[in-house]
DNA sequence: AATGAATGAGGATTCATTCAT
DNA sequence: AATGAATGAATCCTCATTCAT
């Protein structure tokens, strides 16, 4: 078996494991199901993966770069100077893109971290910490430029964050006709804008 | 024993699976360690509850009992003509004010959603179906009153469920300075007036 | 159930685990043997002992005070100044009678030592150090006195322990007609005075 | 593959698996250790062997083998008219010998026999048994020329044999100065002259 | 010949639940 | 009522053996 199959093969475990781990949790998954899911036998996921820990934990790795690199890939294509709002959007719409294309990712990555104990607790603080972190720095930026108001950029970020998070995840359950691009412009144009109305201003957007 | 002691007994035990689940999520949590929590035996729970998800179903209905009750105390205080932002202010730090109390409430009703089977998706997702049908009205009043954006009033909801949701949980683990009714102020500021820096408009706020 | 009765019950898992780990050593002997053989399920023996390394650990614990206590009380009875043979006759015959009662507990004490890892390798190491030790005092006592010829005592100690166990193990295969007094006899004999006639000593034996 | 250098593969994995089968005992060890210890892909071993019971009874009798040829060597240069005693210290000589040259040997032949099952017990028996039983023909000899005194040679054997196993045992473990050569002189001078001091003879030894 | 992936039976351990006391 | 011992199903992991390449 060449090199490039056994790594097909472990991307194959990986995808199963996605589904089973989404469906049920870490805990409540087995690796019988997760091998039933890929088509193998019991104990061929051994093979690839030295333990159940250790399969759940690259497979968050593996998440999280794709993530991360849909973001950067969909950031990379802006005009730099767009502005912050621009900036933001686009983020806000990758995320929920990414989630719409791949909708077991999203209970992996933004759901079941308790339960996990302590043994993954520091990987998912570590993802949902570098999230974040990217969140406010785009914040920041606008807080500089005066586009986004002097509020502490963490808590925006967190709180930018937990739409984003909460909604990718609730619109899995609910099939309303929402799309991903609605949902995230609905996100950000309340996060800039808010639901008050805004009196009428002449000459405004 | 008298009725009452029973019951008390009773309430001592959910308050130690309360606490036992908030730490280790549902399927990690053994009815053993609940009933070292509570000072009782091993096999004692079963005198209660006729098994582990019966607790946990109990424990979920009780929680919820004991939110919406708060929230109720909390807004019939008010001055039913105070507008729909002094309505919804009250009841995000309503909410709050009950997390922070009892913080392993929070990881209960707003997390550990995956991983329980189906056993408990359709009382979970009851709970959250109220918890947002409440807002959704708050939000519905507000926007026949014209203090609120013509939006869907559902999604509204939730995405302000999420944002009370999510910062509840994460400030349990980050002990930023922020106190609750900080947090949900800065929550249902911007929700209503949005990040983006408003123009000086003569005579308001 | 009293103390008295779970400790009574520990004993007889204890009795199971040591006739099953005597047939078949520790890798080869299996949990469900040993609940068999003390007519217990499956998961049972768990309630008395943590695991099977623990359980073997203790039953190694047991046997040693066993052997160690009947030595000691064959040892009190003697005459102090019986000289050293009288004292090595009585050790041997004492470790063979123990043997003798308890067939399985050779195989224990003085087999399966390889194989077992580094887990039980000190306690092992330890029990048998401990036995030889006892002998090398003997024998330093008899060398000390005239005696016995001055060899290295822990040699000396180490060839005799080689021998009672070897032999003690050996006839339980092997059911000649040999009793265990006549086996000890023969041992000691050996080591005192050797295979080589003696010359006739006018007044000697 | 010529024939030539199979057999040469088949040896190297024999001796592979003796390090393995030494250091872990049978159970313990795996196939997949073997091949390691070979330098030979996990199922390679499979082309010169059954099965791991086949491997292990394989080497045994390879192992029995050497010991035996040794021995027969050591015994063939020996001036036939050399008294028992010649004899016997030449046996016990070669014996140590061939146990420091190959130290894994010593512990396959004289150890880790529970622990096997029945499948290598009738095996096991009989190695010992022919071991036992040149001893035991030395010690016939030597009883019928007088020189060694009417004990059942049978049991003269075993403790012989005791005697040299178990130190060529223990001397691997606690690496104290003695060489084999020594060790093996004490074992026969104890065995022959007894430890008791012999009365001043004149004109003896 | 040689490889190493695949298989699945077997074993240690956990734990919800039952039940005798 | 309360206890905690007993049970056995379920799960993770190992590893001998097979087999396609």
């Amino acid at each position: 078996m060449s090199d490039a199959e056994k790594l097909e093969r472990r991307d194959e475990i990986l995808a199963a494991a996605k589904v089973v781990f989404a469906r049920n949790g870490f805990p409540s998954s087995t690796i019988s199901d997760i091998a039933k899911e890929a088509g193998l036998a019991y104990g061929s996921v051994y093979w690839y993966f030295h333990s159940k820990d250790d399969l759940f934990h690259e497979l968050m790795a593996v998440e999280e770069q794709a993530l991360r690199s849909h973001l950067e890939r969909s950031l990379a294509a802006l005009d730099p100077d767009g502005g912050s709002e621009v900036l933001l959007r686009a983020a806000v719409r990758a995320t929920f893109e990414f989630f719409e294309a791949d909708r077991a990712s999203v209970k992996l990555l933004f759901r079941d971290s308790p339960a996990l104990g302590d043994r993954f607790e520091k990987q998912l603080h570590g993802i949902y910490e570098r999230f974040i972190g990217d969140l406010e720095a785009v914040v920041a930026i606008g807080r500089d430029r005066g586009e986004i108001i002097d509020a502490p950029p963490r808590m925006v970020a967190f709180s930018l964050a937990a739409l984003v998070g909460q909604l990718a995840l609730r619109r899995l359950s609910n099939d309303d006709g929402v799309t991903a691009a609605d949902a995230a412009d609905f996100v950000v144009t309340m996060a800039l804008d808010g639901l008050r109305p805004r009196p009428v201003e002449p000459g405004t957007r």
